[in-house]
DNA sequence: AGTTTGATTCTCT
DNA sequence: GAGAATCAAACTA
């Protein structure tokens, strides 16, 4: 994806990212994921937003970067959240990314979350590897170092395509979009309802399945 | 300087 | 389905 793609707005850029492959390398690793949900947040009249009211702080300032930037943010003391930024540099809104399919590596990812080759993984560890915001960040590497860098980079990127040694692997759009509301924002009020998380129908990998 | 709060996950039950 | 874990950042003053 070019930087052209993340400078539209936030509802577009999380709904296009659908099926297309989150590509993170480190220590000379690759891993290969398939984006399944995201949410959308919308900036400083989003209720829901780490920016409403335009709140402009140390920790959200990638936000306000061009679109195409990583935000990287610690929740509940523990767990990192990736999102991207969207739409044009000032204008706040980003996609979280709340859960991936695993495509490549899996032994990587597998050691990454439970410190075991994915061989060895139970049953429930191999259906909850990725499928949350905090655990796809575990499963890739993410943390704080990323904040604010290019999505546009080598590190961490997104894309249509990956190589399996010689072979182009393009990413399929054979797949129906769901929506619903954005996940365990109660305080947001009325933007609690908004029906801005979208992941793909039917996927193994979503967190929530639900849609209302 | 002290208090509150999570865009979550895991472990029970 | 409920409770705990755990802390940076935001908020209160």
């Amino acid at each position: 994806m070019d930087r052209e793609f993340f400078n539209q707005d936030g509802i577009n850029v999380a709904k296009q990212i659908l099926g297309k492959y989150l590509i993170r390398k480190y220590e000379g690793k690759t891993i290969v994921t398939k984006i399944v949900e995201t949410e959308s947040y919308m900036g400083i009249t989003d209720k829901g937003a780490h920016v409403y009211g335009d709140k402009k702080t140390e920790r959200t300032k990638p936000l306000y970067l061009e679109g195409g930037h990583i935000y990287v943010y610690l929740i509940y003391g523990m767990y990192y959240c990736l999102n991207v930024s969207a739409n044009n540099e000032g204008i706040p809104e980003c996609v979280l990314i709340r859960a991936v399919e695993p495509i490549t590596n899996l032994d990587e990812i597998a050691f990454n979350r439970f410190k075991k080759e994915y061989a060895q993984l139970t049953n429930y560890q191999k259906k909850n590897i990725t499928n949350g915001p905090g655990k796809l960040c575990m499963a890739l590497n993410i943390n704080k170092t990323l904040n604010s860098k290019s999505i546009l980079g080598d590190e961490l990127y997104i894309s249509d395509f990956y190589y399996e040694g010689d072979n182009k692997i393009y990413s399929d759009s054979n797949f129906e979009i769901e929506n619903g509301k954005r996940i365990n924002i109660d305080y947001a009020q009325e933007a609690k309802d908004y029906l801005w998380r979208f992941f793909i129908k039917n996927n193994k990998h979503v967190s929530v399945n639900k849609n209302k």
